[in-house]
DNA sequence: CAAATATATATGTATATACATTTATTGTGC
DNA sequence: GCACAATAAATGTATATACATATATATTTG
């Protein structure tokens, strides 16, 4: 029983819209919680890691604080102050930029490389064993979701 | 082209359920963006606006803060606090209790009552609007996502 | 009944978001 | 070239979450 109507102790819903928004907010914030523990022991924010995928899947190539927000899951975020906490854990550097002062570059360093090799391993076999869907079901919600923002 | 690859600018993913965790979590944050102005328009935040329904939802029966945790989106949340900011702003009162003098009971105003009638509305226009899914699909997104947290 | 435990709420602090503003630099029109 | 707008990033401040701890009251147990 794990049912939205339980899980918020709501019985009514003006539609079957209204309750779907409910639905995506709560099984989002479902979500995080269920990560937050083993994020945490690895003294990271579920941001700032991803952030540092972000980083890991430009390759090198160099990105500024706005492209890492253009990527993000949260697009109101702050990356420069996220950035700031990662370059205090050394899983980032910040190169000023040559060709545009008003720029910096953000690299992921070795230490941000192995954290992630680490972390993200464990983040997906958790997800694998607490998300109950199969691929198919997976990507039909993919499609809904897609289309609902459309 | 709303795809959650071009959203976040990332074109692999290591399944569909991984995509689909991103993909909650980004609807999320964007239909949070879409709704925020409506409501900072009325001087209330989201998270405000949820116990304000939870309230209103108690139709004058008592509840406690803890009861109000319960009910919200976030489980995390700080019912407490949100309390206090919607005292400040007459939309509810605190009232404490006889029987059992921990507790306090929390009731909606006529003020915030009237808040709730004029917002709501609106809120729920706009999520039609912009929400793209029919009854149906609402439905079958509600379906997954419970399965999900299963 | 007194001491220990449990419960309801509040509070302290770190992190993050929302949004306006500031600072530094670059680009453009005249 | 210079005033002015545009851009990239940083910063200030309010709100909210995450979690530990404190405070008050109630319940249980010896």
């Amino acid at each position: 029983m794990s049912t939205i109507e339980h899980e918020i102790q709501q019985q009514h819903f003006s539609s079957h819209k209204q309750k779907a928004i409910l639905n995506i907010i709560f099984t989002a914030n479902w979500l995080r919680s269920q990560q937050l523990q083993l994020f945490k022991s690895y003294g990271i924010s579920p941001e700032q890691f991803n952030v540092l995928r972000i980083l890991r899947g430009q390759k090198g190539k160099a990105i500024g604080v706005n492209g890492i927000q253009e990527r993000m899951l949260d697009k109101n975020s702050n990356a420069s102050r996220l950035v700031d906490k990662l370059i205090e854990k050394q899983f980032v550097e910040r190169k000023s930029c040559a060709n545009d002062r008003r720029q910096v570059e953000v690299f992921i360093t070795n230490k941000g490389l192995s954290l992630l090799a680490e972390l993200d391993e464990q983040i997906m076999a958790a997800d694998d064993k607490y998300i109950q869907l199969d691929a198919a079901e997976s990507e039909l919600l993919n499609t809904l979701l897609d289309k609902l923002r459309t």
